[in-house]
Order: C-alpha cells, then sequence, then structure tokens
DNA sequence: GTGAAAGCGCTAACAA
DNA sequence: TTGTTAGCGCTTTCAC
C-alpha cells in the first residue's frame, strides 16, 4: 500500500500537502492539487485509517457482540447495525459470544484494545457482575434486546409481549394455556415467563406448574434440539397433563414444539394451539404459520446504534427505550384446515 | 484508557521497560516486572491495538465480507468464521454488501484502508470486474461458497448438488421435474440450474421450459416474498402445465415454494415433491421436513479462513477447494401423511 | 501556499 | 538490566 510520503515524492511536493489534498483542505494551488490527485490515482492510494486513528483518537469503529449470530433474530440485528454503521461511515467489529460470558469478557477487553469509539451489546446475562465494572470505564456502551438497569438500552416488553400472547390463547377460549421456554434467566426471572404468569392471573386463570414445559436456555448448537427434546419426554411421560395451547418463548422452540406435538400426533392447531415470539422470517414461511410477537427488529438495530452514537458525542445521558411487542395472528392458534 | 508512558510515570521506570514487561519480554527485574504488572492492573491498561498495529505493520484483523446476512446460512457462516478467528488472536470487519455490487467495492477499499490482512468474502457476483482489479493488490484474498477461477477458494459443488437432487426425484419415479430459482447470476448461469440440466440429461429427461419457474436472484428484502410471489402467479395463470416435483434453488424459496403451493390446495409432497438446496437449520424443523442438499458450513468457514493465514503467511498458492454436496432426504419428497 | 516538525502509543535496535 | 531513540503513517500547528 502507498502512502502519503511516496506521492509526495513522485509529485515533488512535501507529505503534509498531499495531506491537505486528499483531506480536501483550502489552501492549496491548483497545480499541485491536481498532481497529487493524480498520482494518488495511479498508486491506487487508500489512506491508512489505522494511523489516521491513532493521531485523531478516533476509530470510526464500534464493537458488537451478540450472543448467538445463528438466531436468525439476532442475524437480523446485526444485518440493521450494520447497514446504519456503514451509512455513519463506521465500521462493525463482530464478536460472537455463544452465550458464554467468559468470551463476553474478552470481547469487550478485546474491543476495547482495539478503541472502539463504542459497544452495542446482546448480552449473554444482562446481570453479569462483570458488566459493572464496565460502568467505571465511561466507554459509551448500549444493551439491545434487554432493558438494563446499569446502561442505556433498546428492547421490547417481553413480559408484556408474553401478557399479550397469554390474552390471546384467553380471548379464544382456552383456559389451559402452558408455557414452553427456561424459567431463568442465568439466574434471574425470564420475563417472558413473568408476562405468562401475569397474563394468567388477568385473565383470572390459576398457574398451573403440570403445565409448564421446562426447556434449557439460549445456548447455541444445544438450543437446537433442546425445546423439541424437552417436548417430547414430556408426553412420553404417561401421566403428563397437557394444556390445549402453548406459549413457546421463541420460535424456533414453537416450531420444535410443534414437531414434537405432531410426531405424537397431535394436530397444531387443531389439537394444540402455540405461539412463538421474535416473529423471525419463518414464522410465515412455515406451515402452520406462526403465531408470535413481533419485536421490531430494524427499529431496535436502528435506535440502538443511534442511542450509541449520542452517547459517543456526549449529547445524552442513559435511558431505556421499551418498544411496543405487537401480536401477530396466524394460523398455529386458530382453528386451520390443512387443505 | 491508560498508556504505557503512564505506567512508566507511576512505576518509576522507562516505558520501553513497561513494553518488556507487558510483551513478558525476559531481562527484566523481577522487581520492576512485579511494580508494573501492579500497576498495570490498578490503572486498567489495555494495549492499544492500533499502535500496536501501526508499529508492526500488523493488524490481526480480517475483513469478510457477506452478500446477505439475512440469510441463515450465511449467518452461520460469519459464525464460524468468526469463532476460528478469535481462536487464532484475529478480530473481524464484518461488511453486509447486501448483493451491491458497489457497496461491495466500497468494502474493500474500506477494508484495505483498515489494513486488514485479508479478506474472505461471499461475492455478490463471482465474474464483477471489479474484482479482477483486486488480483493485482496481493491482498489475500479467498472467495467462499462458490468457486473462482480468479482467486483461492472453497465451496460446495453446486451444480453437482443441483444433479444429486434430480437424480432423487428421477428414482423417485417423477418424469417432470421443475426447477425453481433464477436462472442467471449476475449475468452468468446459475450453477444449480446448470445442474439441475445436465441431472435431466443424465436421467434421460427431456427438458421442458413449462416446468421452470423463474424468481429473482437473491436480493435481500425482495428475495423474501419473491419465491412465493413467482409461484403463486405461475399457479394462477390458467393453462400452467404443472411438474410432480420442484428443485428450489435455495431452502427459503423451498419453503416459500411449499406454501404457494399448499394455499392452492396443493399437497406436498403427496401432490407435488419439493426439494431445496442449503440444509439450513429450518429444512428439519419444518413440516414437512425439507429434502435439501447439505453444504458443510462450518468447513467452508473453517477452511476458507485457513487458507486465508496461509495465504497471509504466503505459504499457499491459490487453490479451490470444492466439497461434495450432501443429500439430505425428509418428508418433502417422500410419500407423507401428515398425521 | 507550502514545508518542517511534533506527536498519537507502541516496538525494537542500540547504548550504556 | 535499563533507558534513549527512531519511526510506523498520519494530522495539524507554526513559521516562512
Amino acid at each position: 500500500m502507498s502512502t502519503m510520503e511516496e506521492i509526495a515524492e513522485k509529485a515533488g511536493v512535501s507529505q503534509a500537502t498531499v495531506s491537505r489534498v486528499i483531506n480536501g483542505h483550502s489552501g492549496v494551488s491548483e497545480r499541485k492539487r491536481k498532481l497529487v490527485m493524480e498520482w494518488a490515482r495511479k498508486l491506487d492510494y487508500q489512506p491508512n485509517r489505522t494511523a489516521q486513528s491513532l493521531k485523531n483518537n478516533k476509530s470510526n469503529l464500534i464493537g458488537l457482540i451478540i450472543s448467538d449470530i445463528s438466531n436468525p433474530y439476532f442475524a437480523e440485528i446485526v444485518h440493521a447495525v450494520e447497514k446504519e454503521a456503514a451509512k455513519n461511515g463506521y465500521n462493525i467489529i463482530l464478536c460472537n459470544t455463544e452465550n458464554n460470558i467468559q468470551k463476553e469478557k474478552e470481547s469487550i477487553n478485546t474491543l476495547r484494545s482495539r478503541q472502539v469509539e463504542g459497544i452495542l451489546i446482546v448480552p449473554s446475562d444482562k446481570s453479569a457482575p462483570h458488566l459493572k465494572s464496565i460502568k467505571k470505564l465511561n466507554l459509551p456502551f448500549v444493551v439491545i434486546t434487554q432493558i438494563s438497569d446499569l446502561f442505556a438500552s433498546v428492547a421490547v416488553d417481553h413480559a408484556k409481549g408474553g401478557e399479550m400472547v397469554v390474552k390471546h390463547l384467553s380471548d379464544l377460549g382456552h383456559t389451559k394455556i402452558g408455557y414452553i421456554g427456561p424459567l431463568k434467566y442465568a439466574g434471574y426471572t425470564e420475563d417472558k415467563f413473568e408476562g405468562y404468569k401475569s397474563g394468567l392471573k388477568k385473565s383470572n386463570l390459576e398457574f398451573n406448574s403440570e403445565y409448564i414445559i421446562e426447556t434449557d436456555g439460549g445456548m447455541p448448537e444445544l438450543s437446537s434440539q433442546n425445546a423439541y427434546k424437552k417436548v417430547n419426554q414430556f408426553l412420553n411421560q404417561a401421566n403428563s397433563s397437557l394444556a390445549t395451547a402453548y406459549f413457546a418463548y421463541n420460535d424456533l422452540a414453537a416450531f420444535e414444539a410443534i414437531k414434537a406435538f405432531e410426531d405424537h400426533n397431535y394436530k397444531v392447531p387443531e389439537d394444540i394451539a402455540i405461539a412463538g415470539f421474535d416473529n423471525t422470517s419463518l414464522a410465515q414461511i412455515n406451515r402452520p404459520g406462526l403465531t408470535t410477537i413481533s419485536q421490531p427488529i430494524k427499529t431496535i438495530g436502528h435506535v440502538g446504534l443511534n442511542m450509541l452514537f449520542d452517547k459517543i458525542n456526549k449529547n445524552k445521558d442513559d435511558e431505556n427505550i421499551i418498544l411496543e411487542p405487537q401480536l401477530i395472528v396466524r394460523e398455529s392458534t386458530l382453528k386451520y384446515r390443512r387443505s
């Protein structure tokens, strides 16, 4: 890669002049400007952003830490964030933690070392102690997809989403409404499960632990077949008492649950209604179309990154933006004839 | 962020000594070593990788250019590459081109500016002219998911995959086998379509253009509903003559096609068999399970990145690694009773 | 309008 | 064992 020094030599000017031309500063004679531009083109000059970063103390880099990029929902977020960043002249260093706290810690340190101007994170565990020490760093830091009590954050109200699903199922006449998903989230309550419970209460339905099918949380690789396995196990128990409708904590789990129920000769939605959470692109492609809660992914990515920019420019205090979940009703909870 | 200079001052040693300690070089007295370590810890020192990069002329950064990260298949690749890179002490700058050649060009230049040591790319168009000029740059460059005649590359043999699908369908007794997908790929032939045609030939079946449902290529956003729309249009035409089996060029298109067929009261696979390509995680979750071609994603990511490392270390010439596709048979092409 | 020079944080060669 | 120094490529101040 050529440098300003090389261009300067070729063009017979000083390196400072080359810098002025490349950066479009005024006060350079037209003759030299042209000469420099000419040589820059000939040598296919690309400014060294590393040197610029060092000198300017500005990297135009932001760190994006994702818990599990294999999940299409998070992939969509990466998409939205990268797009918005590029539009603002920023690049993204991507770190995937696979829901591993240790990796998350390391990623944060690496990104700091890389002089990112800020970090956008989907935390593995929003209450992990290591996050508290970041607070002191005064490193712009925005949490997305979960509401944080420590940092600025943008997320949908998960509990409310859970309530909405229960209300929908209850409105359809279901009184035995179950839940498929983790009950805890890295030691803390899982908001969707809380929403499920408060939703039952609002519909004057009893909480019945028999209708709960607990799965592991979002461990990658594992998660893939976990909901299927758990539902399957549940159905194999002789004395399992079934609900007539289930709320699965995300779309992937819902799909797996449907598969497990159908493999046991229950029809969805005729015998059992199922709803998910996330409205991934598959929710509408799948047969039956999946009733689910839509999270405004693009908004989360877009708003999250802009909050980060605001913090970088020191214009803003921490703020938690809670977005409204939206219920998308499809065939999986409706009486639906398979042609 | 603290610097070596600050530590040096606190510890009462020279900045060079701090550097020696931080980098674990020998020849520092135990006393000073401890002192420096102590202060580094206290000040939460993180080495400035930008300065290191500039000095060492080594960034430990690689660029990853993806055409469409919303596609779960590509997201899996990002996952595999990031993991392998992290294991080797590298970070990833991610650029998503949305299949836009202009963005691809800009991404390459940005990454060069960022001093990445090499680029791993899923090109929007493997034959685009701008790629030729990269050849001269002697920038380590590896193409993945497609075989390149210009660069080192790692991919599955798409044409062969197409052939395998056709053979499978033909073996099942189908004689009217159709294709759903783009016919061209940015002006060039789509390998899967070529494979489809040669597969027909090998099974002694006539090519019949009536069985072709052409869709747009992989434009993001658009692609989402494109196959559904095209199949739907096709079925609405009074005089459409249907095949009994279709090969869809990727899983997403296959899902959409299934939806369209079912919306027109055709059952899959009883009335029409459908196969996809990619073996995305949904292929097995979906009902019916989708017969598809599996690409060894992790292998592609893993091998691709290691080829790039080899090129960075100047140990290797260009090489094209062609991986074997694998047919995964599921319900969508078999006689399958929906419970 | 232009060039010389300092300095961003670091590594490594050299000297002591 | 330790400190001094040059220099990576760039931006910017200062002097001419």
